[in-house]
DNA sequence: GTTTAAATTAAACGTTTGTTTAACTTTGCT
DNA sequence: AGCAAAGTTAAACAAACGTTTAATTTAAAC
């Protein structure tokens, strides 16, 4: 477990927010120390190269991800389907708290070449996948949940909605209702949308109720 | 309606793998010439520059798309529910076939400055709403399809999964079964398998049956 | 066969790229 | 105070970038 300097954080910040709006390879050392606000030279001397520097942000995340599956396992005294609720927000909050990196995902994820970052974007889907799957193969043994249904497709749409939304908030602004009217009504009004969207999925698919 | 020479052709096909591959910026034109077998100074010459490449791969792949809404639109025989599946499946078909093409999407979707290929994306998804939009709310007014539905959602849900799909591909093949030998089983392999999934996901929100 | 335009080429253009250097300043420790 | 390590800087580095040039070849028209 590494800590970061005050100037470390703001690099990797800055990084962050320019490699998801305008990517990896789209953004120069250069744009990112100016507007952290440190020589260029730091970047280098504090993560060793730009891909370095990504790889940090990576590991960075990651590691907050490994946590929130943790904190997530313990809940075991909800019914099935509140379960899966409770991780469908847990999820969206999650996910849209840091957008930034979900954009940086959405485009490493894509990259033909094999390397340190793309693999660990699969190893965490896997877990994130092994956490769904056991939860709903016991509701299923149980009878609760109905058996014909594909737990890693349910779980790609999962993320797929949540990723297809995060650059879609500039058309959902037009038509949010009247009533939004600052940012963050916005973003709890994005929040509650996709939430009540997928939860309504779930349970039709996986309990055939409404 | 422009047409382009085997050349242009070669050129647009080569530059349309590699960006998806390995982004626009992570491309140089050197690699498109070289792998394309044309001289560096052809595409600038065919083209003007690197940016209006990518764009007239937009264009070129957009018109397509805007004819197989088009043809989308004809049929008005199927019943409610069977036009959105025949939608569903005429949806996977042409993401999967033109996956390159998707995969420049996907990562283009995610820039936050505007352009005009950004603008063009926005535009096509707003065109496959209105494609699906109509033919739900009929269904609803029928006393076909309840009305809780978000449509701008489940059409999110659409796009979101199979855009998930193309880049987990290569996970999917690790647990595909022992009757999937080459690569045309393969691909039949994931599509009936998402265009399961997505029918049933479609069918129980809609119908509430099964 | 001559002429004109289009196609194609290798080379060079000026920038920008990520990274390193070497000098300098600050910090913390004894 | 004195010293060593860490932090910080402007400048320079070679390599790669997208684009243009000017010369040459090919093709088509008369």
């Amino acid at each position: 477990m590494e800590e970061y300097s005050e100037k470390q954080l703001a690099i990797l910040k800055v990084a962050e927010r320019l490699f998801a709006d305008q990517g990896f390879h789209g953004t120069s050392v250069r744009d990112i120390a100016q507007e952290a606000d440190v020589n260029i030279a730091m970047i280098s001397y504090y993560f060793g190269s730009k891909d370095k520097l990504l790889e940090t942000i990576f590991r960075y995340r990651m590691e907050a991800s490994r946590k929130f599956i943790n904190e997530l396992l313990e809940n075991n005294t909800l019914e099935p389907l509140e379960k899966i609720n409770s991780l469908i927000d847990r999820f969206i909050n999650k996910m849209l708290g840091e957008q930034y990196f979900q954009c940086i995902m959405s485009r490493e994820q894509l990259n033909s070449q094999a390397s340190p970052v793309r693999d660990l974007i699969w190893e965490l889907k896997g877990e994130m996948l092994g956490l769904m799957q056991p939860i709903v193969t016991q509701a299923q043994e149980a009878g609760i949940f109905y058996k014909d249904v594909d737990v890693e497709m349910l779980m790609t749409t999962l993320f797929g909605t949540i990723h297809q939304v995060i650059p879609a908030q500039h058309i959902l602004k037009k038509s949010a209702p009247a009533t939004v009217t600052n940012d963050d009504e916005f973003r709890e009004y994005v929040k509650t949308r996709v939430s009540t969207h997928l939860k309504k999925l779930f349970k039709a698919i996986l309990t055939h109720e409404f």
